[in-house]
DNA sequence: GGTATATATGAACATATGAACATATAATAA
DNA sequence: TTATTATATGTTCATATGTTCATATATACC
């Protein structure tokens, strides 16, 4: 086996160069990959895609709101909220003591639609 | 705060009925949200990203060809492979000793593009 | 000031995860 | 048959993750 460019580890003769190559012309650059990666591991906790789901539907929903709606503890929420919030998912907004939170941006939703149809169509 | 629908555990009164109705009118049913959780999280980690990435790329690669472009070790990419296998998102092809993969399904290809504009259109 | 409420955060714990290594299977060739 | 090659799988280990409990912060009210 060949890893990477250089290191010979395997005799392994079953390259297809073309197939490499069209795959290395367009390779994604590193940080966009872990870009991406990050948003989908986010997403990828039920969760927090209940949250961001029903952060979709209302306009904005507070703390407690949220904590009610998915049967979870206010830490638990506040934890998970914590996340989405350094990713940048959500925003917020202070009145009084109570923080409204809201999606910062359409397309976590359309992407989320967009799983959802793929998971639906799905042929047992 | 107060637990599911029935558990009162706190006293929180900043609850929006308006806002909760409207969010559990159209709720996922949990198995969609579990689905749609799991392919996220699959989706959620660089190495099976990359992967997924090449595979959209290239036709078919056989995962002598994988392990080359991604510059891991055979054994590896075979794990990776079998997770996605599962999750069906890849099907595969045997030519001999040679198994060739591609991508099930044009939605996950279209999923990783939106992610990567979304990724791509943050100010910083 | 002091108290109550809404949210945030830290620590601890159990579980899940990905990588590395060794080994197993399957197919071809000799 | 044995040897070789391409791929798959099992095991171990270090690390990451989500939840709970306890506590901290911040704001409002008295």
């Amino acid at each position: 086996m060949i890893i990477g460019k250089e290191t010979p580890v395997c005799a392994c003769s079953e390259v297809h160069e073309d197939a490499i190559g069209r795959v290395r012309k367009d390779e994604l650059p590193l940080s966009q990959v872990r870009g991406v990666a990050e948003l989908f591991k986010i997403l990828g906790d039920p969760t927090r895609l209940r949250l961001v789901q029903a952060l979709s539907k209302a306009e904005e929903l507070c703390v407690c709101d949220i904590a009610l709606v998915l049967g979870m503890s206010q830490s638990a929420v506040s934890h998970q909220l914590a996340i989405l919030r350094q990713a940048r998912l959500v925003k917020y907004r202070k009145d009084g003591k109570v923080v409204y939170y809201s999606l910062d941006d359409g397309h976590v939703a359309s992407l989320i639609a967009v799983a959802v149809e793929h998971v639906s169509e799905r042929k047992l």
